[in-house]
DNA sequence: TTATTAATTTGTAATAATTACAATATTTGG
DNA sequence: CCAAATATTGTAATTATTACAAATTAATAA
């Protein structure tokens, strides 16, 4: 059940324990870009002994080898992504809603030829989702 | 001095006081993308009065007038930054300055063309500036 | 110019997200 | 199974931002 998860932490020399692979199963099954504080809630009826700090600790180490992203698309609290194929994110602004949008970056290239070297890219859309569009119609 | 702030605020209808004309002087003149503090701290001086919910208040309006932007590329503070033409940020993880790129979205249209209503585009890389990466090489 | 009214500024207090830290507990390699 | 290193927990501190009410100011019309 863990299995996946203990792989993805043994390639990478993380410490498996019991909440980093809690932690890490929930974003691969709630892709909602959650907060922290989400993934500490939703956690905390089963896990009952979780600490939030843990929980930023976990975030941290996940984060930073690459095994999760972190989204900073509202501008006030950090979301969560588990790590897949490069893609944009656009919020909603009526209705609150982050979709993802299936898109890689074509500028990245010129960039690192001009000499940065890119480890992330992050491209936030701002605007009103299909959905609110619609009933804007109406 | 103040005719092309004046004007700004004018033209959308927003009422004209020496706070905002000061803080959007402010960013037109200092185009490193400053937090609302570094704003706040700096005008300061000249003007003791100045609180800083002004600051933000000042900033929260002319942003939603679409007279500045802003920048939520660190994930802890919202910078600023005077408007100008669409480019995209690159912040360095080893000194922490924020450089301008120019270059626009590409992907903007598909997303158009697909239901969404795009207000705001944000394209954020992180990694080595140019600075750096000379200096990491000696 | 002045009076009026609505909007703005100010200062303080509250909130929300995140981090610091020290004690306790757990993981892992030998 | 032990020991050392690392992680977890809970609380307290910090930082950025917002809420709010009283005092002030800007814009408008007489």
């Amino acid at each position: 059940m863990f299995e996946k998860y203990v792989n993805l932490l043994k390639e990478k020399s993380i410490k498996i324990t019991p909440q980093r692979l809690e932690i890490l199963m929930y974003l691969d099954n709630n892709r909602n870009h959650p907060t922290a504080d989400q993934i500490y809630v939703n956690l905390k009826d089963k896990n009952p002994s979780l600490s939030k700090t843990t929980v930023y600790n976990s975030l941290e180490i996940l984060n930073k080898n690459n095994i999760i992203q972190t989204i900073s698309i509202t501008g006030s609290e950090t979301r969560y992504d588990f790590k897949n194929d490069m893609h944009h994110h656009f919020i909603c602004k009526k209705c609150g809603s982050i979709i993802d949008i299936d898109i890689a970056c074509p500028n990245i290239k010129k960039t690192i030829d001009d000499g940065y070297k890119i480890q992330e890219v992050h491209g936030y859309f701002k605007g009103i989702c299909k959905k609110c569009m619609g009933s804007e119609e109406k």
